[in-house]
DNA sequence: TTAATTATTGGACTATAGTCTATAAATAAG
DNA sequence: CTTATTTATAGACTATAGTCCAATAATTAA
């Protein structure tokens, strides 16, 4: 399969291409996508995503529209891409000590990502609707967002389990789904997450 | 507040507007608004939702296309409406015998509605991501369609609690939240929701 | 019959996502 | 220096949601 040419060229799911060190042509604006990146996140949080152009962040960003295009395939992955960008724009993986129950580092890991929602929440409103609109980009979310953040909770869980503080005949992966889902049915719903619905869901996955 | 004005004109929740009974001037073709939320129910799902446009309806209805803005603010509320028309798109309420536990009745509940959903989850995607876009829609949505179901499970969980099936301590709302959150989480991921999906949620609810 | 009122219709209009193309600019290799 | 190659840019283009408006049609009231 001669895939080389396809490799380097093109637009590539996650970052804005990988750069193809020593090519004939014009070499790619590497500042730009850096620009482009911040200019699409700062917009989106100031104004909200329905709320910016393409045209705006190109604006913006002082780069050509089409050379967004030329980086990402839509507004979707660029705005993914830009909060990706920003490292932990949504929740880092905890790195529980031994002595602390999981159910407890659970609950701090929601509201950890609780709290950063409250600035990016609409934000990620936004992409999960784009997913729905868009085949392509709800594989990349999935991928990118949805499923690492859906095994830190699935791992917590089967650490409890080992732990005896969670019944070993649980689905831990049922109850990923229950736990992620609440959290995705109150944002989708426009309802507070707050520290208290993150103390209620691991009150009923343990507690139940 | 004289309101009574308002109260019969314009574009209002719900229904394609209440009809006002003698007014004076021409009157509105009733028959019309059947015409637009057939064609609007067959083209969405034979085609999807993104793929079919207001012009399309409008042309397939024979109808002007500002005849469906008179009637319906936006595509997502005439697809909502046109998907509510067609009684029990999405699922009916259980009317459970005495002997039946209720694990079994939220069970055979939730694969009535993914049996639903194998024909309308594509669009009920659509307008989840619709009300993510626009404010409106979401307040019409979550009172339409998200509070009434949310209520049958709530109360069919407070029935459990009540017949001993359930324990007293468990929170009903955030059960609600935790079983709807689950399967919006897999349907918004396009994944299946199948009869096993059903199963999971009610054991991991019930059998915690 | 005339006037007032309301609905329907067709068309113009704006804004936007995404595509396509032609031109110019920047680089490597000959 | 010339050629091939790639990127950047500007602008045209399509399709669509939603708005606005003017002309016409259908009705009630006088």
């Amino acid at each position: 399969m001669n895939d080389e040419a396809e490799a380097e060229s093109g637009v590539d799911a996650g970052d804005a291409v990988t750069p193809p060190a020593t090519a004939p042509g014009r070499p790619r604006d590497e500042e730009a996508s850096g620009r482009i990146r911040a200019a699409a996140l700062k917009l989106v949080r100031e104004e909200g995503y329905g709320q910016v152009s393409i045209s705006r962040i190109a604006k913006e960003a002082g780069a050509a529209r089409q050379t967004l295009y030329n980086r990402w395939p839509t507004k979707a992955e660029l705005v993914l891409d830009a909060f990706f960008a920003q490292a932990n724009a949504i929740a880092a993986r905890p790195d529980p000590a031994p002595d602390v129950p999981r159910s407890i580092v659970l609950r701090d890991f929601l509201c950890d990502i609780f709290a950063h929602l409250q600035r990016d929440g609409a934000a990620l409103r936004s992409l999960i609707a784009a997913a729905q609109q868009d085949e392509d980009f709800c594989a990349i979310f999935r991928t990118r967002f949805v499923e690492p953040r859906g095994h830190i909770v699935e791992e917590l869980l089967r650490d409890a389990q080992k732990r005896g503080e969670l019944g070993a005949g649980r689905d831990t992966a049922m109850l990923t789904a229950l736990v992620h889902g609440a959290f995705w049915y109150r944002l989708l719903n426009g309802q507070a997450l707050d520290d208290r619905l993150a103390q209620g869901i691991v009150a009923e996955i343990f507690g139940g």
